[in-house]
DNA sequence: ATCAAATTGTTGCAATTGCAACATGAAGTC
DNA sequence: GACTTCATGTTGCAATTGCAACAATTTGAT
């Protein structure tokens, strides 16, 4: 179930959908999301479908910044996306629900029932959204590209407690999440399969130590 | 005022810090603050001074997650404070304001009028958060020493809306927060400041461009 | 099944950076 | 005011990385 609707019934949730007049888009690959959404302040979530919110700068350079899979929720607010550099898109077909923020925020809903617990909700997102990118920048804080790879791979196993890795990322795109050369990290890459610390078959490696 | 306050009144302000048994707390430089605070979850502002929140790795490295100057607001969901990982220090003489988050989140209290717009405030804050990181993260992935510079000043100099930047932070500090030597820093802004980039009279750096 | 497009692997080389070590200067303490 | 600690500047050198260019492989579309 989607953490925006945490603790409130299914009723209460298709009625909250309702009242705020909350729209359902369907998006084919490679689109823009934002072009199609027309609220200046806006909270989302992904129904179905994979989706990235994207940085590019002035170098071309392009950075990762949320990805963005079944349940993921995203907007104005929890992803800084006033930001001009930054673009949402749908890597595959995708399905997303749009809810308008300022609306959330009129006087006249707060007296609903659930609505409080929806704004928890809302803030646990946020928090969690903290989190996410605390993680990202204690890997870009490392010094090697090796350091940066390993502190990935130790953030995800932990995650998911398990040694066996299943990348959601292509390598390329894993190179601009590190923020580090495609080539210069494949050759690491091998360096640390040579060494016997991982194994890799295309996008599932296997961390053994 | 303070931003958890935005749009309260002052005498709500005070009764809703006496109904959640707020604590304030003075400590002296370079203090420990999770050592002082017992609640497992809280929401603390700074009502004097200045704090820093600090990772330390494995390897000793160190990086400043976040400045703490007056009136700033900080707590576990908002900084990831239940990872053993950081440690909020005292830079000078600080007082405190401390909230047990888990308090604010139980029901009885949500009836309040003012409640609301507490909530309200504590989601701006904790969207300001995420934008300060993706501003960390827009700096730490850019590839050169330089390029770090110019886009930690960039950033400032747009907050501020002048090409003079007071550093809060030493050069030291600055060096941890783009995660490079400092010495390699310190070569870096030389030759920014022989090319005619910029100027620097100790932590004043002007920006001729 | 076939072709085009995208992803991945590889390597040489130049540029950037980290590291270490030391000198100087500033700030804080008693 | 003397002294210690911390911040800053500087430099040589080795290690790491980015870049470019190309081959090989995989994926996707028709």
């Amino acid at each position: 179930m989607n953490p925006l609707f945490t603790n409130i019934e299914k009723k209460y949730q298709d009625k909250l959908l309702y009242t705020l007049e909350a729209h359902t888009f369907t998006l084919p690959k490679n689109t823009r999301v934002l072009n199609t959404i027309k609220n200046e302040n806006f909270i989302g979530y992904v129904i179905y479908g994979y989706m990235q919110i994207i940085q590019t700068d002035y170098n071309g350079n392009t950075t990762i910044i949320e990805e963005l899979g079944e349940n993921a929720v995203f907007g104005t607010i929890l992803s800084s996306l006033n930001n001009t550099e930054y673009e949402v898109i749908t890597k595959e077909e995708s399905q997303i629900k749009i809810i308008d923020y300022n609306q959330i925020m009129e006087e006249e809903y707060h007296k609903l029932p659930y609505f409080h617990q929806f704004f928890k909700n809302l803030l646990e997102i946020a928090s969690q959204k903290i989190a996410e990118k605390n993680d990202h920048i204690e890997i870009l804080t490392k010094k090697t590209i090796r350091d940066k790879l390993l502190e990935y791979f130790k953030i995800i196993s932990e995650k998911t407690g398990t040694k066996i890795i299943y990348l959601t990322l292509t390598y390329t795109e894993l190179a601009d999440y590190l923020a580090v050369d495609r080539s210069a990290m494949s050759r690491e890459l091998k360096n640390l399969r040579e060494e016997g610390f991982i194994k890799t078959e295309n996008r599932r490696i296997t961390l053994l130590y």
